[in-house]
RNA sequence: UGGGCCGUGGUGUAACUGGCAACACGUUGGGUUCUGGCCCCAAAGAGUCUAGGUUCGAUCCCUAGCGGCCCAGCCA
């Protein structure tokens, strides 16, 4: 059953915007998105998120979303690069079927809507310099200034546009603007630059161009023309919106009912990691990292590398959200994404890092035993199993034995006995040391009634290979590559390759049970106890190279274990220099002090007795100071005037000057109100329909029926709404006090605005305290 | 010294038209266990940036303040 519309509304603010949309049919219904990166560099788990929210609500809502390349600055662009893209949106689970686009594939249309904008007059040519158009557009605090060229007639720019195009110009020497608003307080508008030459080799037009357009001119015209509906990117764009809406209907690319409309939503940021290609591109570079698709990186190549199944990082990107609000979610969460899955499907086998030499005491030298089949994953049979080969030669992980063990260790100790997974307990006999003091060997006997594991008694249990049959393998172990959840921002001021953790790879020599070697490649596996593994390409036959995806959980405290972290000494406060914005309160005090009828008007209002801060804020034009007049001068009551003004209309969103006709209306409603006639919700649903429709308020009144509830009537209606909810009632008088609201509120509900709120509650204290 | 966006447990996101501040991660304690994983149970943890106001009732409406992020590329 396909999910509704207001299931779909209540996930995320975006889609609570599309079902809005589809449900009252703005663009027919349909929803187009689009996911644009450029193709420049690899993909990171920051464009992920991109992915799943514009593919994701194009699945959702039956739509469709195109995977385009942003291809509009050859310099740093490739087929290579665009290639690598879609095989990782691929990889994340996503079908674009036939719609991989360019924005290069619309570069003519672009250029001919360039000439219409020309011809309207609402684009130049402007042949400053770099340096003189930086000059000439002010900085964000005074406005910029017109140069020479802003005002030259169309059809100059016209000719000088189409030679620009023909390659009559070097770069630099001249750009195509937007003729918008100089003085805007949005940089955005002061004449944007459109269009400007490079000439420069494109990896899919050639020699075609020497003139490209810039992001803000593109994109909402590679959207416009791929028919896209909801045009979804990052917070910091959202300046950037009033461009994409001019340049639409300035162009007009599109009927108006038909322009995409951008929204923002906050990028993902996650602990211990940066998203920023150049940050990503200089780990690289420098040889911090071995590529592009190192492990340790956190790009989709990577995270694949490293064995991180997409659908855990979709559940991840889910289980984070959208909103609008800056933020950096905690590592520990994509750790149990990860978890999450492959907990559910991965093999489990054994395997042993460190090996630890076993030798077996009272077993024969020649014998073997052949254990199972055991299930590769207990949980799910159909997986099917293998079987396991004891011998007298054996090897465990290091750490699994302690001569010195601490409280609560139960592995194997001096003395102490142990289950091997599948196998046997074994007892530990005796153990020899090296020169430096290092275990060697274990000497163990094994109790041949527990074969199969099956000891009848708890103990410890620890992983184990047989000697003959076991499988080398380099195990790749990886941490953060970076120290500070912050690395962009550490505390201590340091930049982030001063971050870089020296240990964010290590490699260990490991062996695994002989049926690792039979392994499909690319099957996520867990090493029972230690963790999630996956085969690097660098593997060879007879020569493993495992990536650790991630550690298992571990639960075990030792008690010596002191926190880990050095406390980073916070330094370098960064001296901000506050800017405050011009408070609303200074404009009305200005706005008084210009002109004395409001002045006068703010002592009136306190001679009246208005609360100041009402009294400020009602003087502070002259269209408010009307509509109050207004109102007051119908019911003959200035202060209620006052109350009503600010605190209910205010909150409606409405416009002064359009109220000014509905003033008597809205007089006469105060006065209902005030001989007692309409109740206080009451007349907020009187307003309500007042303001939507117009009409007279006792009218309206009565056709909803509002005559306020006699008092038996109202204590019947309490008496039911009791009755109706024995459950919380209970928890009422246990105690529960918060829910007296609940009771209230559905009493409110109940009565539909016909019940004066006093009287409810006094009713309500009542009847809950006979 | 302009404009825009945003402030809810440690973290991320919810909370219908103003009506029991919820879910997940994390943390702590306990149980279970042939993985110190998984699973199960429980607890602690915010009174919603601050201060006023309206209201029977405010995370939600009004006023003022505080804090964070973005914008002065011929990058996207």
């Amino acid at each position: 059953m396909p999910v509704s519309l207001d299931d779909l509304a209540k996930r995320d603010f975006l889609r609570a915007i599309v079902a809005r949309d589809v449900s009252t049919g703005r663009y027919g219904g349909r929803v187009v998105t689009r996911f644009p990166p450029e193709p420049n560099g690899y993909l990171h788990l920051g464009h992920a998120k991109a992915i799943v929210v514009d593919f994701g609500i194009a699945r959702d809502f039956g739509g469709i979303c195109y995977l385009r390349m942003d291809d509009t600055n050859p310099t740093t662009e490739s087929m290579e690069f665009a290639e690598n893209i879609a095989a990782d949106v691929r990889w994340l689970g996503f079908d674009y079927g036939d719609r991989l686009t360019f924005a290069s594939d619309v570069f003519e249309a672009m250029y001919r809507l360039a000439e219409r904008l020309i011809e309207k007059g609402l684009a130049y040519v402007d042949e400053c310099s770099e340096d003189e158009i930086r000059q000439l557009r002010g900085t964000v605090t005074e406005p910029g200034r017109p140069g020479p060229w802003r005002d030259r007639p169309a059809a100059e720019s016209l000719e000088r546009f189409r030679q620009m195009r023909a390659g009559a110009f070097p770069n630099g020497a001249m750009v195509l603007r937007g003729r918008i608003d100089l003085s805007a307080t949005n940089m955005l508008l002061r004449d944007p630059i459109l269009y400007r030459i490079k000439h420069a080799h494109h990896f899919r037009t050639g020699d075609d161009w020497c003139i490209y357009p810039m992001y803000d001119y593109a994109h909402c015209l590679e959207d416009a023309l791929e028919g896209v509906t909801h045009s979804i990117c990052t917070l910091e764009f959202d300046n950037n919106r009033a461009l994409y809406d001019w340049v639409i209907q300035a162009t007009e690319v599109v009927p108006p009912e038909l322009a995409p409309q951008q929204y923002e939503m906050a990028r993902l940021e996650v602990e211990y990691i940066v998203t920023s290609k150049r940050r990503l591109k200089q780990l690289v570079d420098e040889g911090h990292v071995r590529g592009w698709d190192d492990p340790r990186m956190p790009t989709l190549a990577g995270l694949r590398r490293r064995g991180i199944p997409p659908q855990a990082l979709v559940a991840f990107i889910e289980r984070v959200g959208i909103a609008k609000t800056n933020s950096r979610v905690e590592y520990s969460l994509l750790e149990h994404a990860i978890r999450d899955h492959l907990n559910l499907r991965a093999r489990r086998l054994m395997g042993v890092a460190d090996p630890l030499r076993v030798v077996v005491e009272n077993w024969g030298a020649d014998e073997v035993d052949e254990l199972g089949p055991v299930p590769w994953l207990a949980e799910d049979p159909s997986l099917g199993g293998r079987s396991l080969r004891f011998g007298k030669e054996l090897f465990i992980a290091r750490e699994d034995f302690e001569l010195s063990p601490p409280p609560g260790f139960k592995r194997l100790v001096p003395g102490g006995e142990v289950r091997l997974l599948h196998g046997y307990a074994i007892r530990h006999l005796g153990h020899e040391l090296d020169g430096q003091g290092r275990v060697r060997l274990l000497r163990v006997e094994v109790d041949r009634s527990t074969r199969g594991g099956d000891t009848g008694r708890r103990m410890g249990s620890i992983q184990w290979v047989e000697a003959q049959g076991a499988v080398p393998a380099t195990l790749r172990l990886y941490d953060q590559l970076l120290l500070s959840p912050t690395p962009m921002a550490d505390p201590s001021g340091r930049d982030f390759l001063d971050l870089i953790n020296p240990d964010s790879l290590v490699e260990q020599a490991g062996l695994l049970e002989p049926a690792a070697a039979s392994l499909p490649v690319g099957q996520a596996f867990q090493v029972m106890r230690t963790g999630y593994f996956a085969a690097d390409p660098d593997s060879r036959p007879g020569a493993l190279v495992l990536n650790r995806t991630i550690p298992l959980k571990d639960g075990f405290v030792r008690k010596e274990e002191a926190p880990p972290v050095d406390p980073v000494a916070v330094v370098g406060e960064d001296e901000r220099r506050k800017r405050k914005k011009r408070p609303a309160a200074e404009l009305r005090a200005e706005a008084r002090s210009a002109d004395p009828r409001l002045a006068a008007a703010q002592d009136e209002l306190l001679a009246a007795g208005l609360d100041p801060a009402e009294a400020d804020v009602l003087s502070g034009d002259h269209e408010q100071l009307a509509l109050l007049r207004a109102i007051a001068a119908a019911c003959g009551d200035l202060p209620g005037s006052a109350r009503f003004l600010t605190n209910e209309l205010r909150g409606r969103d409405v416009q002064p000057a359009a109220l000014m006709d509905k003033a008597p209306s809205l007089g006469a409603l105060l006065t209902l109100r005030g001989a007692g006639t309409l109740t206080g919700p009451g007349a907020s649903r009187v307003l309500d329909v007042l303001l939507a429709e117009g009409g007279q308020p006792a009218e309206i009144a009565q056709r909803l029926g509002l005559s306020s509830l006699s008092d038996g009537a109202l204590r019947a209606e309490v008496q039911a709404v009791l009755d109706r909810h024995p459950d919380e009632l209970s928890r009422l008088r246990q105690g529960e006090q918060k829910l007296r609201g609940f009771f209230m509120g559905q009493v409110m509900k109940a009565t539909r605005g016909r019940a004066e709120p006093q009287l409810a509650q006094a009713v309500l204290d009542e009847l809950l305290n006979p």
